[in-house]
DNA sequence: AGCACGCCGACT
DNA sequence: GTCGGCGTGCTC
């Protein structure tokens, strides 16, 4: 009898084989029994019949769910990757890599749920019997044509459904889905914007490139139209009758962004993010498989659209940490979409204005083909980026009184003012308030970080502890202070320093609701404030207009970090940050705030920008060896008894240093994880760093057999990263 | 991860 | 005498 092999969705490195009368084609999905329960698993293999020396009985599939594969070649070739790549469960792999529909056994099929109006309904809608706003409204939609469920999920609170269904004023139908599978002759709905010298430049790169796999680094300043390069560089995709798949950042993602596509080319664009319904994503999904959308645009899972004629694949803002998944199966969706489009064959695009630093060396190494555009469209100035020292000054609120002038000067002037809190977790190293210098560990030269709940400080390279020193190293100034703190000082101070003036805090907390962001931007706009505290959110993809003076304050955070991104990230955070003040009649500036103002790479962003920031951040990787010029993993592990976590990462770095001599690896811990404890559970990590992606993969590999059989292993929670991009 | 089996403490 | 604590081991 024929037995399949199957990818079962639970956290063992195996496949499982099962019998079944027929062969089971690769890619279609079954239900199996496994121990006592059923699950749902994807089958990855045959083996033509049972080979009689395995001495266990195997089981019967229960039911085959699918009558042709879910999943092509293609997408196989990925699962399989990423399950050695990550050293990640097969069975995993393919739960994370499928809808969640599917994943629970869910029937594909071609009809679809619609709400259509009942007679009553009708007359309802005519005579507006109906008072409700939202029901009218919902009634209204539903006026000329049946709309699909998950539509009206979506634009409907499940209450104004309900209660229009109880008066029987709607009902569900089933449609079947008009299919649309030639957008080749679609009619451009707006013309072509005249591309400028660089952006022809740039296109015809691409373009000239033919079908085949290559990848494109596009490194554009904010506000040097890269949408309108991937817009035409898709045009000939989209004539071919190929289809384009675009990932943006979870920001990124809004109806402005899916409108400028759809407006061009006049066909529908399939969109995927997190907050769809899970039927809502399952129909893009199958459309998009089907061949039935011309582009699909979605955030960091889209990766794993299938799509039967891929055409490109485009990542915008490629530099976006929302990219890595920071849990389960910890992949990079931008490293996903390199061999993906190596797999498909065809050529990736990547855009940023601040690229990471991994993709530009890849571009100066020539292995992607780099494609600049330096110069923004329309002529708008940019913001002029100055250093602020802090050193010796006696800071209000954070500030210093020469930064306060100025913040004074603009707001009396009438205009917005942007004060930046860098409040994301850098590890917070020890500072000279009165020369700049930092306390550094002996033996590694490289700053200590200051954990809160000891307060004492650590060394994140090997891992010495010692307590707060009085007095700096180098002057003996006793004005020692950690970076980063007295953001809370700042929002209070604020407001006593600048009482008459309206002030407004955006951060992830304040603009937790769906439209509040929104709607906090548009009173922006409307100039409703005047002076502006926010984070990180910031940064992405909003533009200020009547913001003329932007304030950045806990920069020597960013600079000092044991986190060797940190200054990529600030750095990043800046330009974009500029990018978004101020406009053509109004230019922007910017103040940085810092006690090290001399620092090398702070002097090379503000001076030559981002691009000179970059190349200099990357020669100084090269020179301690930091990614991208090796290759890292971190091991975190939690449990509520810290000794335990402790205990088991001592035992998993011995078992690494067993091997270690093979690969030339080096290990760092067990270290605190920057926020110590979470959900009272202790967290600890350990790094492994090979000069060699290839010799830390096998050393992981001939290593991960014997943690996973530690006795502690099943006693702490525990997680591989690899490729990881936040120390938290 | 689930889920069962298994062997020691306080309860109807 | 049993209900239930979570340690240990297995899942084709």
């Amino acid at each position: 009898m024929p037995v399949v092999d199957v990818a079962v969705p639970v956290p063992l490195k195996q496949s499982f084989s099962y019998l079944h009368d027929t062969p089971v084609a690769t890619g279609v999905r079954v239900k199996v029994p496994f121990g006592n329960r059923t699950l749902i698993g994807v089958v990855i293999g045959n083996i033509e019949t049972q080979t009689e020396d395995t001495g266990l009985t195997l089981k019967s599939v229960i039911e085959v769910l699918d009558e042709v594969p879910l999943f092509d070649p293609t997408l196989i070739t990925l699962a399989n990757w990423l399950a050695k790549y990550y050293h990640h469960p097969i069975g995993e792999v393919w739960s994370t890599l499928m809808p969640v529909r599917l994943r629970k056994g869910m029937p594909l099929t071609d009809k679809l749920d619609a709400f259509t109006l009942t007679e009553a309904g009708q007359d309802a809608l005519e005579q507006s019997l109906v008072r409700g706003k939202k029901q009218q409204l919902c009634l209204a939609s539903l006026a000329d044509e049946p709309v699909e469920e998950g539509e009206i999920k979506q634009r409907f609170s499940p209450a104004v459904i309900k209660a229009l269904s109880e008066k029987a004023l709607i009902q569900t139908v089933r449609i079947k889905q008009e299919i649309q599978t030639d957008w080749a002759s679609y009619t451009l709905q707006e013309t072509t914007p005249v591309a400028s010298t660089e952006q022809a430049v740039a296109i015809a790169g691409v373009n000239q490139n033919g079908t085949e796999f290559r990848t494109f680094l596009l490194e554009g300043v904010t506000g040097s139209g890269k949408t309108e390069v991937y817009l035409q560089v898709i045009a000939p995709v989209l004539k071919a009758n190929r289809q384009v798949l675009i990932l943006v950042p979870e920001i990124g993602l809004t109806p402005q962004t899916v409108g400028r596509f759809e407006r061009r080319f006049g066909i529908k664009v399939g969109v995927l993010h997190s907050q769809m319904s899970d039927l809502a994503r399952l129909q893009v999904w199958q459309q998009s498989r089907r061949g039935e959308l011309g582009i699909v645009i979605g955030t960091r899972s889209a990766i794993f659209t299938p799509m039967v004629r891929p055409g490109m694949i485009i990542v915008d803002e490629e530099h976006d940490e929302s990219f890595k998944q920071q849990d389960g199966l910890r992949y990079h969706a931008r490293d996903l979409a390199v061999k993906r489009a190596q797999t498909e064959n065809v050529p990736l695009l990547l855009g940023s204005a601040t690229p990471s630093l991994e993709s530009l060396n890849n571009a100066l190494a020539k292995r992607y083909t780099h494609l600049q555009l330096s110069e923004r469209a329309g002529g708008a100035s940019h913001t002029q980026l100055k250093v602020l020292d802090s050193r010796d000054q006696p800071l209000q609120a954070g500030i210093a009184p020469g930064l306060l002038s100025v913040m004074r000067s603009h707001l009396q002037q009438g205009n917005q003012v942007l004060v930046f809190l860098n409040r994301r977790g850098y590890a917070p190293a020890v500072l000279c308030h009165h020369c700049g210098q930092t306390v550094d560990c002996k033996s590694c030269e490289r700053p200590f970080t200051y954990h809160k709940s000891q307060g004492r400080l650590q060394c994140h390279h090997c891992g010495a502890s010692k307590r707060m020193p009085n007095q700096c190293s180098a002057c003996h100034s006793t004005s020692l202070q950690t970076s980063g703190l007295g953001t809370e000082q700042l929002e209070q101070g604020l407001g006593e320093l600048f009482p008459d003036i309206k002030q407004v805090r955006i951060d992830s907390d304040a603009v937790r609701g769906k439209d509040a962001l929104v709607t906090r931007l548009d009173e922006i706009n409307a100039r409703k404030y005047q002076l502006l505290i926010g984070t990180q959110i910031l940064s992405k993809g909003h533009h200020f207009p009547h913001v003329t003076l932007v304030v950045v304050l806990d920069c020597d955070g960013a600079l000092f970090s044991a986190d060797f991104r940190a200054p990529e990230k600030f750095a990043q955070l800046i330009t974009q940050l500029a990018g978004r003040a101020g406009r053509a009649t109004k230019p922007g500036e910017m103040y940085i705030q810092t006690d090290n103002p001399g620092h090398p790479l702070l002097q090379e962003l503000i001076h030559n920008g981002f691009a000179h920031f970059a190349r200099h951040a990357l020669h100084e990787r090269k020179m301690a060896n930091l990614p991208p010029y090796s290759a890292q993993a971190v091991i975190r592990a939690e449990a509520n008894a810290a000794q335990q976590v402790h205990t088991f990462l001592q035992q998993v770095k011995q078992a690494f240093s067993d091997h270690s001599h093979q690969f030339g690896g080096y290990i760092a811990g067990p270290l605190p994880c920057l926020i110590e404890k979470r959900q009272g559970r202790f967290r600890f990590m350990l790094l492994l760093q090979c000069s060699q992606r290839a010799a830390l993969h096998n050393w992981i590999a001939s290593t991960l057999r014997q943690v996973q059989s530690l006795p502690l292993a099943t006693r702490v929670r525990w997680s591989l990263d690899i490729d990881p991009v936040d120390f938290s």
